[in-house]
DNA sequence: GTAAAATTAGACGCCATTGTCTAAGTCGTC
DNA sequence: GACGACTTAGACAATGGCGTCTAATTTTAC
């Protein structure tokens, strides 16, 4: 039981994880097999189940592992939340941009969106951890940030949680294709998709404004 | 070959074809069993295979007869767009509810999202074609109503597509959940998502102002 | 070096499914 | 009633995947 074993079972298992997500990802539950799988790990079919009693097993072990990483990942980004209203449009963008590229357009969201959808009805509970710890999260995340934008008059927003979701969805207006194909949008993609989206975000929920400094007035009165 | 065979052939086709479509979409093609269809269908193994030379040749003729039905529902649904400006929130919400409804929230749509995306990479033309009658015919109509409803002011965009992109976006922003989940949205849940859209499009694009009765009092300071 | 643990290749039984075949049955038309 | 077209139930071989088992080999621990 020392740190070399735990290293090599944990090498076998990693890689059992990610050739079961690339193959479950591609072909599905049903369509998967476990040999394979095991040819993609680069791994023997008792040693998968060695580590999985059975196919379901793995199946539920790999969507977890897939889930955590993502919303690992998906926590981090909202730390990076852009708090500062100075150069909303600006900051808003670069932070949708790196909520698509690792979050959203990346090799995890895809395979939680495509597994989510497909299995889903048969694994009632997985996708409604997912949905609480992904999107739900982020909406709220979204919200209460809004909620401190509208607070400091950077943004006239009447409900949060709509808000929220708008801009998600405007987010990912212009990669809906892209994404759906499978294919991972460019860099180049990313940036003017998110561009888009804030700017109509904020011609919809931006300050009326004009001069910098000024602030509504009925939000000057709340914001005490 | 009188029209009460021709009827009762075409009435066995479609039987069999919307079992299929049903245990396709709940299973996906390689967890579906051609018994499970058959036992759906009300019909013996033996009819299907005398009707389709085998799995795949079915499972094409079932993607491409709910994508025929889909694609002459939104067609028909794109000649009800109002090119009247009166009353354009209500008009483009009762438009919005329509378009979820009979287009994107009903078997059809769920159908076409699910399998395209989980079979869409093994069949590249079935999906392309998708691509091209649905959502891209969707977007283009759109783009060229909001071109017209730009000449006659009643909106002020600068990109037409982008424009309109977002304004599907917009319009399944409240229901992506509901219907990622398979469960379809009430009338209320879509009336309520379908003006939360509007809104915020004519938010966004609508003319600044006019002297119409709810207008909000920043925006009417900006009508001038 | 030795023992324990893990891994491997391969064979195996089992079961579900695919697609074919056949013999019987149904339905409508002449 | 006879005929042809279609359908049906069931048997059938072939295939492939799942999960188990074994014996040999490698890796790791001490």
């Amino acid at each position: 039981m020392t740190g070399h074993t735990q290293r090599g079972q944990c090498f076998k298992r990693m890689s059992i994880l990610d050739a079961a997500a690339d193959v479950f990802c591609r072909q599905g539950f049903a369509g998967a097999s476990i040999d394979e799988i095991a040819a993609v790990a680069c791994v023997s079919r008792q040693t998968i189940y060695n580590h999985y009693r059975e196919k379901e097993t793995l199946f539920v072990a790999v969507v977890e592992d897939v889930m955590n990483r993502a919303n690992t990942m998906l926590f981090s980004m909202l730390s990076t939340f852009p708090e500062n209203a100075d150069n909303l449009e600006d900051d808003l963008t670069a932070f949708v941009v790196r909520l698509n590229k690792n979050c959203i357009c990346n090799h995890d969201g895809k395979f939680l969106r495509k597994l989510v959808q497909t299995e889903g009805e048969r694994y009632p509970h997985l996708f409604e951890s997912w949905r609480q710890h992904g999107p739900g999260k982020l909406t709220t995340a979204l919200s209460a940030l809004f909620a401190r934008l509208s607070h400091k008059g950077a943004l006239v927003i009447d409900d949060f949680d709509v808000a929220a979701r708008q801009f998600v969805a405007l987010g990912n207006a212009d990669l809906q294709m892209s994404v759906l194909f499978g294919g991972m949008p460019t860099d180049e993609e990313l940036e003017k998709a998110a561009r888009n989206a804030v700017r109509t975000f904020l011609k919809a929920y931006g300050r009326p404004a004009t001069e910098k400094a000024g602030v509504q007035p009925q939000l000057a009165a709340v914001s005490g």
